[in-house]
DNA sequence: TTGATACATTCGGTAAAACGAATATAATTA
DNA sequence: TAATTATATTCGTTTTACCGAATGTATCAA
């Protein structure tokens, strides 16, 4: 159920910092968009997805080969609260402009006609 | 000028929340203080309490053989915010309860004449 | 100056966390 | 069925963080 403990674990990493910024701003994003946005190695960012996941902090869907994730819509009120905060400091950040315009300029992206 | 990663690296620990948590519900707190409410060993407290000076989080002043600790003024808002949100969840939480009762308990509490 | 009190720091050990590289799985297409 | 694409996991290593125990420092009082 996403203990105190277990919700800052998760945002001591900036990497799960910035993934947990896109998505928020995304709604849902699929591995491939992640780790393209983010210039990661896939592995790495597939095991940060999973320890999400296993926190419950990330729900996510199947749609073919494509596996979306998204923020877990059952996260407590006082998470959703930090993250939002977050969001807010990241507004500005360079970093996360960058992601967001890496994410932008994908070419490929998976098409969500069914989302 | 505590960077975001500081932040959350500080809030990653129960002890500093638990502190931060009472600093922030009382004001200011000498460390013999802390550790009788916290009901833990004096220097795991100061250690934790010179993390959080040294990131800038926490600042001190002596008193005679006494240094109090307080949550710095002068941290970023949204850092404040946060702690703020942080203590919304802990005003119910039992753990918090129980430190702020044994802190009330205290005998020999430094007078506070000249604060 | 000696002792006592309040606090800080060092040291050695341990456990958790993150990493890159390699490999495995799962779904789709040919 | 074989090849391809998308994603997940394992493995071995390195780094980091926390801990208890012991020791050091600073202030005050006698």
């Amino acid at each position: 159920m996403l203990s105190e403990q277990a919700f800052f674990e998760i945002l001591c990493d900036e990497t799960r910092r910035r993934m947990l910024g896109l998505l928020r701003r995304e709604g849902e994003l699929c591995v491939c968009e992640l780790y393209y946005a983010l210039d990661l190695a896939q592995p790495k960012v597939s095991r940060h997805l999973s320890v999400m996941r296993e926190a419950e902090i990330l729900s996510m869907r199947r749609d073919g080969t494509w596996i979306y994730y998204r923020i877990n819509s059952q996260i407590p009120a006082w998470c959703d609260r930090i993250l939002a905060q977050l969001a807010d400091v990241w507004m500005g950040s360079s970093k996360q402009q960058q992601d967001a315009e890496r994410l932008n300029g994908m070419s490929n992206r998976p098409a969500r006609c069914c989302a």
